[in-house]
DNA sequence: TATGAATGAGAATTCATTCAT
DNA sequence: TATGAATGAATTCTCATTCAT
């Protein structure tokens, strides 16, 4: 599997659809997209179930997206927006926010996001790969960091940073955790990563 | 799948080497698998690939795994081995161990895994796997929760496997972060989840 | 032997062309499917032989006929249909044939059904096969018991059921005779057989 | 599958064993061979399956015969010595048979004969094999044409060959019903192809 | 523009056969 | 001589992508 078939030159952009239905077209593109790779993978995930689960035309998939890597980066751009609007939200009232309400904020903002699940599996692969795709596990990153920053400003931009690192492999954890099948082992573990992600700010927060 | 060359049931298991030679190819074709998934994934991993790597011809990897999976399956089976006995280990003298010291000696037991990446790139895939895959996980889980009972003997068997869980989820990050290309960034984040992980184990040992 | 290639259980079908073109397609690999398996066996046709006979490209027989066994049973499908009507056009006139004239008949209906060799010789193979290969032989001693049943109805079940299985011996051996390559035995052949056929079913019929 | 893999010019002969322990083995193998043929045909059938039914390791198998063909090969000339002692026996005594007695003679031939289903598979497979197995088939019908002929001195020789092929046609029709499962139905259907064979040749051998 | 048939490189897997030990 | 590991061409099957209609 040519994992990365794009092809010389052309450098090609999604197609952006200029008529009302083509914006749903491609949101159900996306999610379809989103659900299939959150179960599967990337890999895995093939252009025709997401087309057929999409309810799309094999053709007309790959009129919005002209290759596999291109439609994982529009939904990672889609991700990358929706992350923004969330710490914006989130940024906006930082200052009023407690620890505990602060966590979960934090944590709200993958587990709000629908097919949060791809963004995961997407952003825990190779470095091979295009940009854009690693640029999202970069914006999350800097959100992260800027909302600590926000909380504490005596915080070091880099103390800062590598805060989020954890602040992040936290939030997929529960991204994780949440779709366990297992109902009380998941409330449990919710429970406790919940606890140490709040123990952790408060501790690393309050000195500032 | 073939979908289906399906043929007659035949319950393969991964081939058991004689000679000497043998057990040194199949030594070496685990390692480069182990290599070619930790940076692939599964699915994107070849088995020319991985033959290729280990010096050996395709006929002959397929000899000792009659496949891809089997190979997964071995793999993960060798990963349960060392898992146990580095439990084994810090089980014994868990009772002398500070958290700060138990906390390293959690996290060294991926760490010091030769190519534990597989084996947690593995663990994150499909629920629909071989069993012998998720039977790894499970693995970690109860070990890691053995461990922490013995720590704290109050603990109960439910809190302690949610523990595992949060233990497990730090474990992972770890061993991925201790594979960041960035140096300075890598030993900041390492010291946060390091920190965050003490934090943690001693908010909720203490009190037993 | 893809013992594995057992992926998710897709129960997939032959695809059925939308288009025109399509269907002559699926023809000419149902007729090359067909002469190759008659001329090598089903194990020893290929795919790509299959192919290469009906001018078609890998990736388009395999749209149509998602693996070999699914091509085998849409031959056999066609071939049913082709008995069906064969046998549908004997009875309506079985009354007034002669032994002799049934008899040709009967050896008429493999006779003529083109490439009807393919599934002699898929129809003598394993039982651990797909249903549908040894549903055919069912249909067709069912058919020829019926025939028997409506030109001596005195028959029992089961004797007409009995002498089927005579009646497709001798079918498939006139199939298999007339495919010989020496024209003088094929003749002399030929007439022995047929004549031990009429002499088989007079007997067996007069009674009646 | 290279059907003819008969490298260059080697002519390797089947080897024949020296010792006795030799001729078992070789007993075992063509017994095993003869076993896994008549259940799954001759490509199906793999040296690796002979091998370990056999007992017999693949090296070794590889000794006695040096390629698959050859070991048809081997089969098929033991069959025909089978076959050219059974046919002397009947020949003997011909002169004394009553037809029933002759038709039980002749399907004797194949039903006695262990894993005559080997031969009857492979003599019902291509064109461009190896003569020898062709040959297997031309003996069979000769021997089968020499008794006719002893029977019934005024048969003409292409009669006799004429009539051979309809004889061979029953006997392999008679060890195919012999395997089936069913065993009313086999009983019934052996009944029906004994009594057609015994009017044939009261039929034709009477006349003369 | 929408559709779905066509393409073919590439992946998994098998097995006859050889040959070093 | 006996063994079983090694070999690699051949085979089945997949899927991203293109393009004629």
């Amino acid at each position: 599997m040519a994992s990365t078939n794009i092809k010389s030159g052309k450098a090609r952009k999604a197609h952006e659809p200029q008529r009302c239905n083509g914006r749903l077209r491609v949101a159900a593109i996306l999610e379809a997209g989103a659900a299939v790779i959150a179960e599967k993978g990337y890999e895995a995930a093939t252009m025709a179930e997401i087309a057929a689960r999409s309810d799309t035309k094999i053709g007309s998939l790959y009129r919005f997206f002209p290759n596999k890597e291109l439609l994982a980066e529009a939904m990672m751009a889609r991700y990358r927006e929706n992350i923004d609007t969330a710490f914006d939200k989130i940024d906006e009232k930082v200052a009023s926010l407690s620890i505990p309400a602060l966590t979960d904020a934090l944590f709200a903002v993958l587990l709000e996001l629908r097919r949060a699940g791809a963004a995961v599996r997407l952003m825990d692969a190779h470095k091979d790969w295009s940009v854009k795709r690693e640029e999202f596990r970069g914006i999350a990153l800097k959100r992260i960091a800027k909302t600590l920053a926000l909380c504490s400003p005596a915080l070091t931009a880099s103390t800062a940073r590598n805060m989020a690192f954890v602040i992040l492999q936290n939030m997929k954890a529960m991204k994780a955790l949440s779709s366990m099948t297992d109902k009380k082992a998941r409330s449990g573990a919710i429970k406790e990563l919940r606890g140490m992600t709040q123990l952790y700010l408060e501790n690393r927060l309050e000195k500032a």
